[in-house]
DNA sequence: AGCGATTACGCAACCGTTTGCGTAAAGATT
DNA sequence: AATCTTTACGCAAACGGTTGCGTAATCGCT
């Protein structure tokens, strides 16, 4: 039953009459053993069921195989196709991954950067909450090989993989001034995410090239929980499950508060899905059809965002694939590569109906 | 800069004029340390910025303060909202997780198991791929602490954390029965999971129940990767984007022949919320109006589910509360408490728009 | 002053591996 | 036969913490 006591290499080294050294040898590799001494302890491991310690191995080697994936919310449908692409590069190396949940917070991220610096992790892919942190600078000074996922952070010496955030944001709005729409606006994340603001840069010059002006009215800013609005009780509030880190209720409000704009856009450009989600939510709310009355263009593509009615055009980035690009670039960090730092990914303009032709 | 060389416990001992016994005991305040020593330890803590070594303490203390979370897929809707859960309270608890993607594959399941044994995790959370695993059996005799997910095991002795399956899934047929349907079809996931089996049972109950016939014809079972159909090419595939475990091509292909059966069903009800956009795909490219010519119901609530047209009734699942709710009995059991096997979760019935009233 | 109790801390073994150095045995060379 | 290589492996010191046991110093008491 409920032995309990873990064998170790002693163990397999006396059942095959060797030296621990034998064994540990015969286990990695790493001398040349006599084919019969190696049967005899290959046979005295099975008999023994023994399995490493990877702790005390890594107490020696001062390698743990673990990386740390540092991101704002797991169950963001953006981050767990990069988190999928990354687990699945990183174990097809032998890599284990931990996840951590930030929810923007750059406190939580600190401890948590501090929990996998005393797990020795070998290495981190990151989404910062913020463009700077101290203990970020301080990890990656210390030799740790990081790489920075979607978002720039200043100070870090580090590969960012990312996607070309403001030729997609530009790419969608010009798609809609050509459409003849010249109300655009935009549903934002916050702005202290780099991701967001590139995306606000291509809005803003696709708008300018056109000699359209920028309106403030017509940019909503995701507002952080602390941001809470006097809810006004006319308004009803964004259902439950899409309170997210994003769709705050203090969010929501300013996106109703465009929407009862007299002069309201004609089309808005959201540069999130859970954003968008919340879009879709407030338009459903004030009865406002897509695309009769507003036309719609999200940033990420999502398995539901071609059955919706009308089936939501998109700018599609490679997700899964961000994800198995960082974590193959760290892989070759830590194995002492020198990698060349990426450019930002292309992004794929999906036209699908939500866009209606104002010619 | 890169100095590379770890600040020991050691270190601090010497700038404090104190034994490492000493050090440990102010950390940890595992015994009594005067006023005056621990101020100087602390001081010689932060001057050094000391950070103890997860790795050697995990040795000694052979805890690792880390446990594996084993689903599925991450990046299936129902696992990331239930990770979200597990993650939560655990790190609440000072725990760690180690993610595992077994793609429903047996193999897979069984070497992350080993994987994880050699990282000496100090619990485990799983929602097993089959009903029967030697390793996990063999764990579970081990003495290591474990929880079963959503779905059951033979063999482990371990509580099980899931829902009304079963009660869920009879409710919604029902529903679908009172509303004057008899023709009810079901798209169900891949048999060799309890989840859908009990699923598939409150199905059948419902309609026994009520005198209807089972009709074989109207059951589509998932069926897996490497049952591949000779594709008709009259038909076109499922969308890249499903083509997940789950709604493999030769599923797809089961579901068109179902839906080009002369006598259709004019229900459908769906295990889970991947086979559901599945469905829902393949309903939009027949062409066939929900709930006019179909009524959906779907097991599993999500964001996206009332915003669709027509928002789909669904039965809503307790999904980060699952999670949560594994999360702390595991807690419970690796501190040594004995818990009490919990009962299935409640679900809830949420009738929205896309069932059609016969009647 | 002498003695036991208490207070505050140090010594060193141990956790389970890896690995540099050393060496006995066998074979090759002169 | 003596010496040099080569082959195949063992010894024991790390790695960086924890913790049982031991003890010097202080205190209270008679």
């Amino acid at each position: 039953m409920d032995s309990m006591t873990r064998v170790r290499i002693k163990d397999v080294a006396e059942r095959a009459g060797v030296s621990t050294a034998t064994v540990s040898h015969v286990i990695n590799q790493t001398r040349f053993v006599s084919a019969e001494t190696r049967q005899k302890v290959l046979a005295a491991i099975d008999s023994l069921n023994y399995q490493p310690s990877a702790i005390a191995r890594s107490l020696v080697t001062k390698a743990t195989q673990t990386i740390g994936l540092l991101v704002a919310d797991i169950a963001n449908p953006f981050f767990t196709a990069v988190a999928r692409g990354v687990e699945d590069e990183l174990t097809r190396h032998g890599y284990h991954t931990i996840f951590c949940n930030t929810d923007e917070d750059p406190d939580r991220e600190s401890e948590y950067l501090r929990l996998l610096a005393a797990r020795q992790i070998d290495g981190l892919i990151i989404a910062p909450a913020r463009i700077h942190s101290d203990r970020l600078c301080q990890m990656s000074e210390s030799g740790l090989p990081i790489v920075l996922l979607d978002r720039g952070a200043v100070g870090v010496k580090a590969p960012l993989v990312c996607v070309d955030n403001e030729g997609g944001a530009y790419q969608a709005v010009k798609f809609l001034i050509e459409l003849g729409h010249s109300r655009i606006g935009i549903v934002m994340g916050m702005e202290t995410i780099s991701t967001h603001l590139m995306r606000l840069n291509g809005y803003k010059r696709a708008l300018q090239e056109t000699g359209l002006p920028i309106d403030e009215n017509l940019i909503v800013r995701a507002k952080s929980w602390l941001y809470l609005p006097k809810i006004d009780s006319t308004v009803s509030p964004p259902p439950k499950t899409l309170t997210n880190v994003q769709m705050t209720p203090a969010t929501f409000l300013a996106l109703q508060q465009m929407l009862d704009l007299p002069d309201r856009p004609t089309a808005i450009f959201v540069t999130n899905n859970q954003m968008t989600l919340g879009t879709l939510y407030a338009l459903k709310q004030r009865r406002l059809h897509c695309p009769e009355e507003i036309s719609l263009i999200s940033f990420d593509d999502h398995e539901w965002a071609p059955l919706f009615t009308p089936p939501i055009t998109v700018v599609r980035q490679p997700t899964y694939h961000l994800g198995q690009i960082a974590a193959n670039l760290l892989i070759r960090l830590i194995s002492g590569e020198d990698v060349e730092y990426p450019s930002p990914l292309p992004v794929e303009f999906i036209r699908r109906e939500s866009c209606l032709d104002m010619g």
